[in-house]
Order: C-alpha cells, then sequence, then structure tokens
DNA sequence: CACCCGTATCTACTCGAGTCAACAGGCCAG
DNA sequence: CTGGCCTGTTGACTCGAGTAGATACGGGTG
C-alpha cells in the first residue's frame, strides 16, 4: 500500500546522475541540465515534463561539487567567528545564514575561539574549500589582512571601524552609539559614571571608549573610573566588583557589551545594591539576553539583520566585479529599566 | 624591499592549478598530487623537494570542488538546528564544530526556525552539496524520517529519545535529570511543584514530563499545576505569569530549559515575589546564561561536549560502514541559588 | 652482453554537470 | 519542389584532481 502513494525508489546503487535521468528519459544529458538550470537553451514542453518526471522518480539531484568545479563557485560563504557560544555572534550568524540562504548560498562555520591562530587556519581552510566569500569577525580590533590578501577571496570584515582599504567592511558607530547611552545616563542625573570596558588582543582603543569619554566631556562632568575586563559574563562581573570597590564608587555603568553587563549585575546583585536605584546600568549590543535580565537592561542596539545582508550583498556583489567599500550602521538607544526609567 | 621577504606571487590570472604546478617543477600533474597527498605512489625525495617548492612559490591550494567530485566526499558535515540564536544550541555548535575540525571536517549551518518545511529544504540543500554527513536537531520530537532515507546520507539524530532503527541518535536522559531536578526541589521542602513544560510541533510527551511526574508520585505528593509554552525566554515569561496566577500557586517551578526559567524569573521579579524564598526555580540544559541570572539558576547540565564528539564520531564512523546505534547521556544536577541552596 | 627487476615517473581515463557548435527535422516563402 | 530558417536536440569537450596501467631508466645477475 505504501508503494502506491510515494514512486517507486531506484533504490539500485549510488547516486543517480544526470546520466541516470536522461536515460530514463530517453533524451540527452544535456536536455537534463536545461530543464535543471532553466537554460541556456529552451527545451520543448512535452521533453521537460518527461525530464521532470525522471527526476522525480529517480529522486535526482544535482552533484554539487560537480557543479562547483564546473562553476568555479560553490555558493558558499564562510563565517569566522571568535565565538559563536557568544549571544551576540550567534544573533549576527542567524542573520548572516538567513541573508545567504535568501541567495542560494550555506554558510559554513568556524570559531576562532580568541586565538588569531585558529583564525588564520580556518581562513586559509575556507579558502582551500574555494568558499565564494568569507565574512570575518576577528579577533584583533585591527585584523591582519595578509591571510585575506594571499587567499584572495572577497572578504567583508566585521565590526570594524577602521577604513582597510581595499577590503569591504562593516561595522556600527561604536563611539556614537557609546554617547547616547552615557547621555541617556546624564539625563538621569548622574555626575559619576564608570566605565566597564571590553579588551581586545590588539592594543587599540575602542569607540565605546571614546564615545564615553566625550559625552561626559560634553557635559563637563570628571571621567568616572575605568576597569578593562573581557567581553564576557565573567569579565562583567569582575568588572563590577572592582568598579564597586573603587574610591569613587560611580552610581551609573556603562558597560561596552551586554554580556558584561549580566556579569556586571551579578556583582552588584550580591553586593546587595538595587538597580537602577543604587546603580544604574547600561550596555551595549541589544541581545535578546538584555530584554530578560533582571531588571531588563537598556542598551544600545546594533542593526544585526541589516549588517548581516549588507555583508552577505558585498560579498555576492565582489564576485561580481563590485568594488569594496566601507559601511558603518547607526545604533539605536533601546531604552528599558537598568538605566532608571520606569 | 617587501618583495625580499615574501616569494614573488604568480599574479597572473586565475587561480593555480596543479598543472601549473607541475609545469613549474617540470615533473607530471600525478607526481604533484602524490606529493600532496603523500600516495599512493612514491616519489623520489629530490623531486619531491622541487615539487613542494613549486607549491610554496605559485601558491598552490588543491581545489575542493574537484577533489569532492572524484573523491565522493566534501570532507563537510552539515549541521541542522532549530536556532542558532538559541544559547543551547549555540553552545552544541561551537562543540560540534570543535570536534569536526579536530577530524580535518568543515560545518555547513543551517537553521530551520521550528519550521518543518524550512527543515526539510536544509536537509536536501546539504544532501545536494555532498555532504559526509548531517547533525539533525529536529523541531519535532520524533522526526520524520523520510527525507533522510531518501538522501541517503550518514546522519544523527539529536536531542531524540525514542531509538529509531537504521539510524544514529543522541540524546541525554531527559526523565531521569528532570527527576533529580524535581528530587532535589522536593528535598527543600516543596509539596507544590508547578511545571513550564516547552512545546513542541509534534505532540509528544517529553521525557522531562515524565521525569518530573514520577519524582512527585514517588514522594507522594500532588501533582502541580502544568503550563504548555515555547522553549524561549517570552515563553518562559507567559508561562511564568500563568503559573503565579494559578489557583493554587506553587512554592517552586520546574522549568524545561534555560531559557524558559529565565523569562520565568523575569515574570516572578515583576510579580515582586522573591527567589528563591517565595518561588524556587530549577532548570533543564546548563548554559551559560543560567550561572549568570539573577539568583544564578539551579540546573541539570548536559554534557554538550561529549555529545557533540559523539555525534561527529558517529558520522565519521559511519562512513567507514559502522552501524548506527543509540546513545543516551547522563546528565548532572548543578546546583546554584534558585532551589533555595545558599 | 643480454636479461630481468625494482623504482620513479608519465599518460590517460574518470568523477558529474555546464554549454557550445553541430545537426535533424518541420515549416513557409519563393 | 527546393532553399533557407527556426526550433529542439545532441555529441563532445571542459573544469581540476585521483590513480591505474603503461613506460622509462638504471643496476645487478647469469
Amino acid at each position: 500500500m505504501d508503494s502506491m502513494t510515494t514512486p517507486a525508489v531506484q533504490a539500485s546503487r549510488g547516486p543517480v546522475t544526470r546520466k541516470d535521468v536522461a536515460r530514463y528519459a530517453g533524451v540527452s544529458t544535456a536536455v537534463v541540465s536545461y530543464v535543471v538550470n532553466g537554460g541556456p537553451k529552451k527545451v520543448a514542453p512535452a521533453t521537460e515534463a518527461k525530464v521532470q518526471d525522471a527526476i522525480r522518480v529517480l529522486g535526482y539531484r544535482p552533484n554539487a561539487a560537480a557543479r562547483a568545479l564546473k562553476l568555479g563557485s560553490s555558493e558558499t560563504l564562510g563565517l569566522v567567528v571568535p565565538d559563536i557560544s557568544n549571544p551576540f555572534f550567534a544573533l549576527f550568524s542567524h542573520a548572516v545564514e538567513d541573508a545567504a540562504a535568501a541567495l542560494g548560498y550555506a554558510l559554513v562555520l568556524g570559531n576562532s575561539d580568541g586565538n588569531l591562530a585558529k583564525e588564520r587556519r580556518n581562513i586559509r581552510n575556507l579558502a582551500a574549500r574555494q568558499v565564494d566569500g568569507v565574512l570575518l569577525a576577528s579577533v584583533l580590533f585591527e585584523p591582519d589582512l595578509e591571510v585575506l590578501e594571499t587567499a584572495e577571496i572577497p572578504s567583508v570584515l566585521l565590526n570594524q571601524e577602521r577604513d582597510a582599504p581595499g577590503f569591504n567592511s562593516i561595522g556600527v558607530d561604536l563611539a556614537a552609539g557609546a554617547r547616547i547611552a552615557v547621555e541617556h545616563l546624564i539625563g538621569h542625573g548622574h555626575t559619576n559614571i564608570g566605565l566597564a570596558m571590553g579588551t581586545n588582543v590588539s592594543g587599540a582603543t575602542d569607540g565605546r571608549e571614546v564615545g564615553w569619554r566625550e559625552a561626559l566631556q560634553e557635559a563637563g562632568l570628571p571621567e568616572g573610573p575605568i576597569v578593562y575586563s573581557a567581553f564576557t559574563r565573567p569579565g562583567g562581573y569582575t568588572a563590577g566588583q572592582r568598579l564597586l570597590a573603587s574610591v569613587n564608587r560611580p552610581t551609573a555603568i556603562f558597560a561596552t557589551s551586554d554580556m558584561q553587563a549580566i556579569g556586571l549585575l551579578r556583582a552588584v546583585h550580591e553586593a546587595g545594591l538595587s538597580v537602577p536605584g543604587q546603580m544604574a546600568v547600561a550596555s551595549f549590543d541589544g541581545s535578546a539576553e538584555s530584554e530578560y535580565s533582571w531588571p531588563p537592561l537598556t542598551t544600545v542596539e546594533q542593526p544585526v539583520a541589516a549588517m548581516a545582508e549588507a555583508a552577505v550583498a558585498a560579498l555576492v556583489g565582489a564576485s561580481r566585479g563590485e568594488k569594496p567599500r566601507h559601511r558603518i550602521f547607526p545604533t539605536t538607544l533601546h531604552v528599558r529599566q537598568s538605566c532608571g526609567c520606569p
């Protein structure tokens, strides 16, 4: 009875190739190609029907490797991130996968684990696999472009503020984003605002630190205490402890990532202080986690989906000969309760 | 000066092929292959040196598509998850990527977004790309195996309790895990323990519900209220609101995922109740997020890394003809503060 | 000196799909 | 009735790498 509903599957041996379809449909292999790809030559409707039928009955699926070999494109993009289990990169990866899938591209993922050697290895690996482009969220503020250059693959640098000539890059305006967050905190009447700054392998100064400083200067306020630590929950936790212990304890803190803020909240809670009453907090990223912390975090949201789309578009464009460009996206302040708003 | 440190790159046109290397080294293309792959025939040391030199100078990188076509294997694994931005799957993906990379495999990622059609499309896509195996975390408790079967690819079903004959599967003992968590809650003296149960596309009963019920029965306690909602933060949030509003409000709740628990915590905080004082909470997964919620969550930890390794090993084994098997991993209770422990 | 054998290398075919030049057949104009 | 043209179809070559089978070479033995 089952055999009546499902077409007889040619279980025989090995995968079905174009040749099998051609034989079954009584046509040449070229026609099968024309039908599958809708060109470049036209096929008579009756013939097309026969071929479609054969494809369905035999369960034919074109071999992507052969296709990639002939066309010189694997319809695949590579994404290298420091750590996919970081919610921000997870969100970003999802957006990239969506954007890539919409254009028929698959996504190969690589984690560099904050390790430069691993980042390089990943890139080389992707290059050997003939990916059509790679999206790189480097562990460095300023990535070493040499590997990318020698690999001769279209690429997009993510989260880069600096313009790297000859490369596509996508980033957000970190300084402006930090500024609106700090200004919002100032608007709540805070005069001593600390900074929990994330650190990176390279020593370059991050735009968020600049934005924090600018906002304070413009308001004529003194700089609050700064603590440098990792862009992680534990990093934020220790940063929080140190900030709370500092001689002039701030009444508000700007954290440079949501994860840091989450860790920071824990430190504040453990110290028995109320948020935002005794300690206001604002952070950066706009991840889903920030909405469900307690209290919910006021955070600077990055337009992740738009950035992912732009990154994929740049890659696809590059394979068509478009020239690289540098795009900076604006951020928006997402006001919740950790800052003091009701 | 730069040209002194880096070898003269044959920038000419197009990528370098085996033929170019052969010509440059003055040997045949076969020898180049033998050198690159270390076999299947031996090459004289002097010749090998010449070839290695040519490879370095020309920057030769074997074309993975051609290799995949000839060998029928792309050294690539596919991973299909409902949503990579779910911290649990993000963590899992990272572990899978690590395990795959260690064996020289690349990982292609696909999100199904809780959508069965998209899940199928992803699988078909991976099949066409000649991946050597796919890891599937289905949106269904009981996945439809048909797509996998017709695709004829080694596969591993993730998070499956049920044994699907002819398929590899990897899961945790959901019932046992839930039971230890609920037993722990009972140990704190709770007699009315609610359940925030996650739902799935299929209607099958989840082991966690079974475990919760078993623990209560064994202790001679009545069943607390159950609320069904999505396995997400918003899902946990609404579940929390409904549980708090139920006629016999529980004094403790077991949530079937960390994300639900996070949402639930928010609902409890908003209601002005203290955790664990007025409402104790325990959950399932053991994600990093659970450690930094307020209060930190007592949660049932899944051995993610071990499961990922086993899954990848099963796939690689399958391509060597090993027969499929079903593995269930044990969970461990990670005690923190949300249950009432100090 | 002819013969055999082992080693090193090369030639040529293969994988599956894309596509172009060549070709068959039908139709209409002259 | 023939020539030309348009439509549909086909055979054959190509992409780059793996490798079996053929071949060249050198050294030792009878």
